[in-house]
RNA sequence: GCCGGUGUGGCGGAAUUGGUAGACGCGCGCGAUUCAAAAUCGCGUUCCUUCGGGAGUGCGGGUUCGAUUCCCGCCGCCGGUACCA
């Protein structure tokens, strides 16, 4: 069968000019201080979410964002910035481990052969990366600063009054006890109910659970001894220091949420005799407490309970307790409770008021325990409506609600004191009321909880922490990287102790301490790894304070990474933890900015092409090696630039691939033509002539159009552009070799290879052509003169319906173009019969007669 | 439920501060080239039409000379979150 031949040679090319590219190592970036390094240029950091090397490889989802990076780092190369385009592997996961559990095979064996793979898929696409400061999380040399950074957490505190975290030398200085200290550190150990999942043999963090829920495994909650970072002390700066990022809406949006704000106050009520603090946010409606709840959990729930009600409140505990969260929230969409038999005294208005025991108050949100205020709460409303507790209406809606359960903001009523006052002034007046007694004051809750930081997994990074006599102590920094032992048996133990416990000769040190055997969550590695890019090699300091001044330093820019692009499945993970990992090295003097990536774009998910969410099941997976194997990397690149905005989401189509490569053929073809042997040669139809008005303005239109959508991250319209150039050259009989240079320049940072060719053969054809790369060159500059028209169309409405064009010099003034309108036969056929009112003219756009 | 996003031809998507709706690409149709096909090139392609025009950017209103764009009220889809007091 003969084979196909192919448009343009892309397979023969292509990879040379990636070897090229390796070989010259083109884009690498020196720092500060090395060989070559223009300290006059400008930075630029652009950033890629790296990827987790998993066994299957690329997807379509990441050249995407790797291709909007690699576009905007070439393109900002050519405008004199010395860019910082790295790439890396968060190469920690459970995948390597499953693996090593299957086959016995060490966990890192299976990273490293994926992670050759990764890079060798990347390395076909043609991107831009300095590969001389590829990282791996897993490397020993990147643990051991992963480490070192625990270390700064463990050993630093937050101090609330100058709202920073402090070295905790500061805490032993003062004298503080050792207990104390501990319990103050940013690493801390507490025993908390957690995230358990018996088959991933692991704790999850409360962000993780969802995920892996949804993949199948079961999550249960247990009260363990573990690892916590104190991220709930950033709670506030998280969301303030949100303001100054240029992020999009949802995603500071939902980082708000999770962290979750309230502003309310702390009441406290009397149990006999006893102090009960609850938290609300309406102590507005304090006289309509009818009721109070505390969570199953609560510590005074046994005290407080009458004798007859023992049996039944144990037996609602056991039952909640043995709930998983699943079946507490999604299922139980029906209230339950149980009355303890005691009652609370309402500080206001000293009513007894009874107290019930209920699922629907955490303890582990606020102080555990509610006033239930059922005429203005949902919740509350439906727990009295099925137990029959009185409700009373303290809160009066505005004219027109009709509802029955009324949540906003209205007047009090019904509330003695606060009566006749608007929501908020209610609230300040009973806080001021409550805190002048000391019954209560204004308080703040956050939903964010501290994070869970500790795994019983194998395959992560080990706390550089031991323990002896009942305390922790951090090992030495010189004994940095601490690397696990090789294990015969990576199986997880099926219970919450540990993989690494194991290994006892590695747990067992001389003096009878004993390692922490449990290991970091993935997410340690990639919270740094942006500031390692960096200064990759650097053996004395995770970042020397020169290159990270220089590359996430102001230096008249916002500072921070200048673009960071990834999918939005980080949006309350990394993105909020690396944000607080980044606080804390800014508190401590290590980096200079407060936060790690100024500006965030999230590229939207490819879907199938029928669709739906790629996956194996549905067999819509669209293979990229398949992509370039048939069309080239060029054409993948432009293709997934093409399809539409870049963070929208949009369906996979091998049609629209063929569109592209269609275009990329065009190109080709400007340039060459087939001789008789069908062998590629110059075109015939090039010349060395200077381009006429005609070829200026479709060149110089498209340098300023790529230019700004480049800018604004709007790919797709820049190629649209570069398409129109194409069809306005190709039509022309003779093609000036100029305008198809420059047309390749600005296509370059789009389908490099391709544009590198086209450009290195015109060279060896012309004498006018430099043979410089493209890559290496300056982004032109286009000359405003050639877009300039001495004539453009104006359209004549009538009523605002369009009924003529005419075509009117461009400095025509309002009244020129005036008179031309109205002298138009078409307009006047519908003016007829009719008195103009009103003539409206856009200049260079249209004219309106308004006629009736 | 709440929060966010989104809705434009057969399809992906374009449209400065309100100013020619449908750029560009796909698909489709017709034609050229060819022994034939592929590839390529050219033309056409929102719908309806009595060929004068008329309608049209999820639906219903409003502001305006003029609305995909601004305002009010609905509806659909996608994502997040879910008893957070």
């Amino acid at each position: 069968m003969a084979q196909r031949r192919k448009q343009f040679p892309f397979d023969e090319f292509e990879s040379q000019w990636q070897k090229r590219w390796e070989d010259n190592k083109t884009f690498s970036v020196p720092n500060p201080g090395d060989e070559g390094f223009d300290a006059d240029k400008p930075k630029y950091y652009v950033l890629d979410m790296f990827p987790y090397p998993s066994g299957s490889g690329l997807h379509v989802g990441h050249p995407e964002g790797y291709t909007a990076t690699d576009i905007i780092t070439r393109y900002k190369r050519m405008n004199g910035f010395n860019v910082l385009h790295p790439m890396g592997w968060d190469a920690f996961g459970l995948p390597a481990e499953q693996h090593a559990i299957k086959t016995g095979e060490h966990p890192a064996v299976n990273t490293e052969n994926n992670i050759n793979n990764f890079r060798g898929q990347l390395k076909r696409l043609g991107f831009a990366y300095d590969w001389d400061r590829e990282i791996n999380t897993t490397a020993p040399d990147y643990v051991r600063w992963t480490q070192w950074i625990f270390l700064k957490l463990y050993n630093s505190y937050y101090n609330e009054e100058t709202q920073k975290a402090q070295p905790i030398s500061e805490l032993e200085e003062q004298g503080f006890s050792r207990e104390d200290i501990d319990n103050r550190r940013l690493a801390f150990v507490a025993e908390t109910p957690v995230n358990w999942s018996p088959d991933l043999g692991t704790v999850l963090a409360n962000e993780e659970v969802e995920e892996w829920r949804s993949k199948g495994h079961t999550v249960e909650r247990r009260p363990l001894r573990q690892w916590m970072l104190r991220i709930t002390s950033y709670a506030q700066r998280l969301i303030d220091e949100l303001d100054d990022l240029d992020w999009p809406d949802g995603i500071k949006m939902l980082q708000k949420n999770w962290i979750g704000r309230s502003d309310g106050a702390e009441v406290a009520f009397t149990i006999d005799g006893e102090k009960v603090t609850v938290f609300t946010t309406r102590p507005d409606t304090l006289f309509g407490a009818t009721y109070m709840v505390l969570a199953p959990e609560h510590p005074l729930v046994d005290r407080i309970s009458s004798a007859g009600q023992k049996d039944e409140i144990a037996n609602y505990q056991k039952t909640c307790a043995a709930k998983s969260d699943l079946e507490r929230t999604e299922l139980a969409k029906d209230k339950s409770g149980v009355f303890t038999g005691g009652f609370a005294i309402n500080p206001v208005n000293q009513e007894k008021i009874p107290v019930w025991i209920a699922d629907y108050v955490m303890m582990s949100y606020g102080t555990g325990a509610i006033m239930a205020v059922p005429a203005h709460d949902a919740r509350d409303n439906e727990f009295a409506e099925k137990f029959g507790i009185e409700i009373i209406q303290v809160v009066e809606a505005p004219e027109g609600n009709e509802d029955k359960c009324f949540t906003g903001n209205g007047t009090a009523i019904n509330s003695g004191f606060l009566s006749g006052l608007s929501t908020s002034e209610a609230k300040d007046k009973i806080c001021a009321w409550l805190q002048e007694r000391d019954l209560g004051k204004e308080t703040i809750n956050y939903k964010l909880r501290d994070w869970l930081f500790s795994r019983q997994r194998y395959w992560g990074e080990p706390f550089p922490v031991a323990w002896k006599d009942g305390n922790h102590y951090a090992i030495g920094e010189d004994e940095l990287p601490l690397l696990a032992p090789m294990l015969e048996d990576y199986k997880p133990t099926g219970n919450p102790e540990p993989t690494l416990s194991k290994a006892t000769d590695w747990v067992e040190l001389e003096d009878g301490a004993l390692r922490e055997t449990n290991t970091m969550p993935q997410w340690a590695g990639s919270c740094w790894y942006y500031l390692r890019y960096c200064d990759t090699g650097n053996t004395d300091r995770f970042i020397s304070e020169e290159a990270e001044s220089y590359w996430m330093g102001k230096n008249g820019n916002p500072g921070g990474v200048d673009l960071y692009i990834g999918g939005t499945e980080h949006a309350v993970l990394h993105l909020l933890y690396a944000r607080f990992w980044h606080k804390v090295l800014f508190d401590l003097g290590y980096v200079s900015t407060p936060e790690p990536f100024h500006k965030l774009v999230n590229q939207g998910l490819i879907m199938g092409e029928d669709g739906q969410k790629m996956s194996k099941s549905r067999g819509n997976v669209v293979n990229p090696d398949e992509v370039v194997e048939l069309y080239g990397a060029d054409s993948l690149r432009l293709y997934e630039m093409f399809m539409g905005p870049l963070e929208q989401v949009k369906p996979w189509s091998m049609k629209g691939v063929e569109g592209v490569f269609r275009f990329l053929a065009r190109v080709w073809r400007l340039a060459m033509e087939t001789n008789q042997e069908g062998e590629w040669v110059i075109s015939e139809k090039l010349t060395e002539d200077e381009p006429d008005k005609k070829a200026n303005k479709a060149v110089h239109a498209t340098i300023k159009k790529v230019e700004e959508d480049i800018e604004s991250l709007s790919f797709n319209t820049a190629i649209s552009q570069m398409m129109v150039c194409t069809n306005e050259l190709t039509k022309l009989d003779q093609v000036p070799v100029s305008s198809v240079v420059t047309l390749l320049q600005v296509l370059n940072p789009f389908a490099p290879h391709l544009s590198e060719e086209l450009n290195a053969k015109l060279a060896e054809a012309f004498d006018s052509v430099s043979s410089d790369e493209l890559a290496n060159r300056a982004w032109p500059e286009f000359v405003e003169e050639y877009l300039h028209e001495d004539e453009i169309e104006i359209v004549i409405q009538v009523n605002g319906k369009v009924r003529d064009k005419i075509s009117v010099p461009t400095e025509a003034n309002k009244d020129e173009v005036e008179k031309l309108a109205l002298e138009s036969e078409k307009a006047q056929s519908f003016i007829e019969g009719n008195t103009i009112r009103k003539v409206i003219v856009v200049p260079g756009r249209l004219v309106n007669i308004v006629a009736n």
